[in-house]
DNA sequence: TCAAAATTTGATAACCATTACTAATTGAGC
DNA sequence: GCTCAATTAGTAATGGTTATCAAATTTTGA
């Protein structure tokens, strides 16, 4: 992780903690959630600083800032090429690695704006709500 | 409207001009900005009633509500199909009416999730952004 | 026609995820 | 180890959104 860092940034224990605990999971957790693995750890921890380095670490490319849907922010350790669906019940977002590949998309658009790149995200529901909405029957 | 509202819902002015000004204008506004726009036609509306029926509205699908935890929800009295577009320096939403038609892309998915629909949303700058970051050259 | 019931509003308070602030602590180069 | 800028813990502030509720408005129906 230290050779990620700017040359003025320190690999503290904090920072490296978070990145291990988001690394070690696949469910892209909330800032809060995060800062619940983290404490486990590291318990004098504080959110603050759970947010902060989530936002260093996203901008250096080291985890994924989920925020292009409802609710709030999720954090992804895995920076791998993929896609995400979120449940429309409970907000858990789970991955999805076969979508058909639609990379290119974005060229050659009518529009004003100069147009960089694009975000699909799908919809469903997870299990875990699927079992809870169709009890009879 | 009437014809949309709901056996024990009433069509109030309120009702009306909220989606009246929001069919008048291609900005996507926030709640806050449409709240502007009622105010010329009726100046004591409340803020809360805007937010309100913006609600009200999307959940009847007479307008779209275009969330993201970047920023603050905006609402698109256009109700056509179509993709939008937003501005990564000031958040600011276009509409994007030729992009590739990707309907079914959500079929066959490998996912524990039921697979219900997905979004397509592109980013970019605006053409006031554009122009706001190269000043030179 | 008119009073009771239902809906909606305006005003304001509460909520809550996130960011800002600051004194104390600590990592890293010398 | 010493120095000092970067970082932290703790807490306050922010800001968009939602909740609350008495008053106003509209509908119902006797
Ligand atoms: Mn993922
Ligand atoms: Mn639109
Ligand atoms: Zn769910
Ligand atoms: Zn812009």
């Amino acid at each position: 992780m230290k050779e990620f860092l700017g040359k003025d940034m320190r690999l503290t224990n904090q920072r490296r903690i978070i990145l291990e605990e988001l690394q070690s999971v696949s469910t892209h957790p909330t800032a809060d959630e995060v800062y619940g693995l983290v404490r486990q750890k590291m318990p004098r921890i504080s959110l603050g600083t759970v947010y902060r380095n989530l936002e260093v670490l996203s901008s250096l490319g080291l985890v994924r800032k989920l925020e292009n849907a409802a609710g709030q922010k999720r954090f992804d350790g895995d920076t791998s090429p993929h896609h995400h669906i979120r449940c429309e019940v409970c907000g858990k977002v789970g991955d999805i690695y076969d979508a058909p590949d639609i990379s290119g998309i974005e060229k050659g658009l009518h529009s004003d704006f100069q147009v960089t790149g694009f975000i699909l995200e799908f919809s469903g529901i997870c299990p875990h709500c699927q079992a809870r909405q169709q009890p009879e029957q």
